[in-house]
DNA sequence: AGAAAAATAAACCGATCGGTTTCCCGGTCG
DNA sequence: CGACCGGGAAACCGATCGGTTTATTTTTCT
């Protein structure tokens, strides 16, 4: 029992800064997230930059978590169709959840405003990656204009997200139709 | 020529929290608020009770603007569904401006996350305001189902303007045939 | 055990936050 | 003229911001 019992401090602060980020927003103070991870200034800044390093390299990896949820495995025997579906079945899920406030990458950059801001761009990577996943998945699927299907899916997934987080909506019976419908016009059966 | 030849000071205040909270957030500062408006600190504070409250009344004051731009005439002669794409063509119109930066309620709420602030009940009436129109018109349509639609299309209003105003998508040949399909489907001709 | 390295807590820095108060100037009255 | 008064400029308040530094403790290594 030697590997890990305790996360390392820089974990700890990865952790914590995706936690309240998202919970409080980027705003937080580094008071309160180096407190939250146990951690003292002085050390969280010999191990990062400044904050906005640090918020970056949280959102950095959060990244693979966020994948690994929403999308299915590289090659589960399902079809495009079925693998596009699952991803907004997740959405609907995790919006059930009462601490969900929405597509965390989304958030950061509309709260940053600035788009070269790290945080931002690391932002704008994943959710370029998440719409490079519905392409393929819209190109293998036989759809009739992939890249258009690709935008759409990505817009009703940030707006879906959107609106659960803020309370507008909590997704029932909303995000499985609309999608249905849009795969259908697309010509993904 | 004697009304108003140049605006009150609340109205400048009302202004400019409008202007440079939509562009920098609304962590802005009341001072550079004051400034921008040409007001002092001690006179703002004459005319709203907090911050708080000069953010919630400045969109609050938006709020007809808001509709104005985006909703078509009460009573043109218009089907539901030309009224409805009216609305989206809007907003690929304002997407095209450089400075826009999606809709401000929907970053309102993001940004202060709190749903009981002043501002985020002023952003979830107008948001629901939106809906509203367009559940009415779905069902002056012949929606087979007005409410799923109405969602249906609040979603994509704020998917496309979130998207857009982050710079995922210029949302370019994206709306129309999104809205178009959503409202096929729904039976609204 | 004792030197060396690392990590902590906390003081400190200048700047800014939301908000209050003081001061002072320019009008408008009687 | 002189008393008044609204409003602007700016000092001021305690709190907090991101970030640095000092001093002390804890850990580690020999």
């Amino acid at each position: 029992m030697s590997t890990e019992v305790k996360a390392s401090p820089r974990e700890r602060l990865l952790e914590a800064a995706a936690t309240l980020t998202y919970r409080d927003g980027v705003g937080i103070g580094i008071e309160a997230l180096c407190k939250a991870a146990g951690v003292s200034k002085r050390s969280m800044y010999q191990l990062f930059e400044s904050k906005d390093e640090l918020l970056a390299a949280s959102l950095e990896e959060r990244a693979s978590a966020f994948v690994a949820t929403l999308l299915p495995a590289a090659d589960d025997g399902r079809s495009p169709r079925e693998r596009i579906l699952h991803v907004f079945e997740q959405v609907e899920l995790q919006a059930g959840a009462p601490e969900f406030r929405g597509c965390r990458y989304l958030a950061v950059q509309i709260e940053l405003k600035d788009q070269s801001h790290p945080a931002s761009r690391v932002a704008h990577r994943v959710k370029g990656n998440l719409t490079a996943f519905f392409r393929a998945e819209a190109e293998h699927g036989g759809a009739s204009d992939p890249e258009l299907l690709a935008r759409q899916l990505s817009l009703v997934f940030d707006g879906a997200s959107a609106r659960a987080g803020i309370g507008a909506d909590n997704l029932t019976g909303l995000i499985a139709p609309t999608v249905a419908t849009l795969l259908d016009t697309a010509g993904v059966r």
